[in-house]
DNA sequence: ATGGCTTCATAGTGAAGA
């Protein structure tokens, strides 16, 4: 079974390169953030006749996550129950027997900022409930666009990112938090490239000088088995890119 | 380079992203 995750930075603009990514790579399932769109006008008939089906929860301007599956998604939830939060930034459901969580963690804006203490609330409750989750469904797989670079080598400058939002302590201390819950981050498991990243910067020649950060992840439980995990580019060479990539895992139904 | 893009809401510029 092959899954993936992709920040595509508004779904309208991005359509055509989420079917063009759809048709190529047929993955069996795929989870969006920053959709940046309101359900009543989410593409669900496009991705359709593409061959996916969609569940979603979007609002306008911001946010926004969805999961497309070949087959039926079953058990949807959206949100983190219990915890309070406009911005629509979870969404899973059950697909072939695993459970797919797909989120958009908070980015933090700047370590001083009132963000920032949303973003580690909003991670610790993430945690709490994945721990339910995972007692409630063992096969789980958690996607997304975390908005944390776990370690240096994650980072293209360690040095003048230390300290930043998206690189601090308590940040990476969350990450590993969900990693003690027995979740593995998959591309970790396999030998890799140095310098593999999944977002870079619009500005700077970002993308081309690869001045980039490693911060959509997926994590794989422990009884889930995986066979690879590996970060596509290709789409971050097209005309008006998304300024991340997606990260596609294979793991076994 | 404390923002050099990009998106969205808007009908000027400003917020937000990471």
């Amino acid at each position: 079974m092959k899954i993936a995750t992709w920040n595509v930075n508004s779904l309208k603009v991005r359509l055509p390169h989420v079917l063009d990514w759809l048709a190529v790579n047929q993955p069996d399932a795929l989870c969006l953030q920053e959709t940046k769109t309101e359900d009543a006008n989410f593409p669900a008939e496009e991705l359709l006749q593409a061959g996916y089906q969609a569940v979603f929860s979007g609002q306008k301007t911001y946010n926004g996550v969805a999961i497309l599956s070949k087959v039926e998604a079953q058990d949807v939830v959206m949100g983190i129950p219990g915890y309070n939060d406009e911005q629509k930034r979870v969404i899973a459901a059950t697909i072939d027997g695993v459970r797919v969580v797909c989120v958009y963690i908070p980015n933090g804006q700047s370590v001083d900022s009132d963000k920032y203490q949303y973003k580690l609330s909003w991670l610790a409750a993430l945690q709490a409930w994945l721990r339910e989750e995972l007692a409630r469904y063992p096969k789980l797989a958690l996607l997304g666009d975390y908005n944390i670079a776990p370690e240096d080598r994650d980072v293209y400058d360690p040095q003048a990112w230390q300290g930043n939002v998206l690189v601090s302590e308590p940040e990476r201390a969350a990450f590993q938090g969900l990693q003690q819950l027995g979740l593995r981050d998959s591309f970790r498991l396999f030998e890799q490239p140095e310098k593999t990243y999944s977002w870079w910067d619009y500005r700077m020649m970002a993308f081309r000088r690869n001045m980039g950060l490693r911060i959509d992840h997926i994590l794989i439980s422990q009884t889930l088995e995986c066979t690879s995990c590996t970060i596509d580019k290709a789409p971050r060479k097209l005309e008006r890119p998304s300024d991340h990539t997606p990260v596609v895992a294979e793991v076994a139904a």
